[in-house]
DNA sequence: TGTACATCAGTGAACGCGCGTTCACTGATGTAC
DNA sequence: TGTACATCAGTGAACGCGCGTTCACTGATGTAC
């Protein structure tokens, strides 16, 4: 989006651009788009009624791109994590476990990306991928035992969903929303299939992930 | 609410204050309240616009009368399919069921429904009330090993949130809203401590309640 | 380094549409006799 | 049963505010020399 030839003004636009999104950000945590005016939008972000428009075309694109930035961010987050780490069931509950400690840490972020959460259950979202490998190996290695794998996918994905919506909801502490991951994730995998005991290490471990 | 003497023109009231929420259901199966001017909202109802005000004090009340009186089905719903059942893994595999059809029968109100989802995630919610009670009493018996009864509840919310939206937004056919509904409560009662071949028959009963 | 200039993002007053809300009036309904 | 009436929900024109959007202008920025 927003395809422009380079110019000479770009950090200048790129500063108003920032300011706008940001702005965005906050107030999408409390409201939908639909009952945010624009005058609210710019008060915020200290920036002319006009200059919106010269960089969103309307509203809605202006909260998909809010979404999108910050969505990005997670991903690099939570693809960040697992690098190195290869067993399926501790990848999956790493993964969980930052999603978590993003819903913790910036919890308002977090209430932006819940909101505009259709997208993200399709199991077959860019930001599911790496999840899909993982519940593909380790059903290939039998560590898991899945009747099916969109259905564990479909599993995996409310798991993570709830945790955050109830992280963010409930405004837990950090020790609680650590604790209640840590209780869910063991859930998750002995439903998988992983023997209780190692569940609940692996789920512990990830539980630390949360409190960072 | 509405708390007004019943009066000689009850009937002909209930029937303007019917027509309206059938109007805001439709509508806000697609938009969120902020999104539908009270004129579509009138249009749809066929009724004067001043009426909308004598019901309702504002969108957002209505928006809100919308919801509650579609929950307050759903839970008449769920009541009913569990009189006489008492193990608690089987009741609530039953119950989601009851869900997931109801999902696929009337998908548009089920989107109403999962937009206003904040509430339903409070695991005290008087929606979740019989899911406590069974999870109680399965950790009692020792049918569930709970790690946390909290942490279980929040399991078995966010599974059957996901199962609802996920047979919406996909728009799923009755064989394949059953059989992911199956597959899921088979994974949901394994974590549970459930044994897999008892799991999988228990699932397969609840999938049979979906296709009704 | 200093100055004149071209570029282009930022500005905010102005517009007019469509919205939520009001209220004086209409007429349907059930009641009294 | 028929008629006059009281009640009260329904009606829709009118209002004016606030919204999204526009556009002629301003001025900041980097460039050329």
């Amino acid at each position: 989006m927003n395809l422009r030839p380079a110019s000479r003004q770009e950090p200048r636009r790129l500063k108003t651009r920032a300011a706008l999104l940001a702005a965005g950000a906050e107030l999408l945590a409390d409201r939908s788009i639909d009952a945010i005016p624009v005058n609210d939008i710019i008060d915020r972000a200290g920036v002319a009624k006009g200059s919106f428009f010269n960089h969103f075309a309307d509203k809605d694109t202006f909260a998909a791109a809010v979404a999108a930035e910050i969505r990005q961010k997670v991903e690099i987050d939570a693809t960040a994590t697992n690098t190195g780490i290869s067993d399926p069931a501790a990848r999956m509950a790493r993964a969980i476990g930052t999603f978590v400690r993003f819903a913790l840490t910036d919890g308002r972020a977090a209430r932006v990306m819940l909101r505009g959460h259709a997208r993200a259950l399709q199991t077959d979202h860019p930001l599911n991928t790496a999840l899909r490998t993982d519940i593909a190996d380790g059903c290939a290695s039998g560590r898991f035992g899945c009747p099916d794998q969109e259905a564990a996918a479909v599993y995996v994905i409310g798991l993570c969903q709830i945790l955050l919506s109830t992280t963010v909801e409930r405004s837990l502490s950090a020790p609680q929303a650590a604790r209640l991951a840590a209780d869910v994730i063991a859930l998750l995998l002995t439903g998988l299939g992983v023997a209780r005991p190692e569940a609940s290490t692996i789920a512990a471990e990830a539980g630390t992930i949360v409190t960072g």
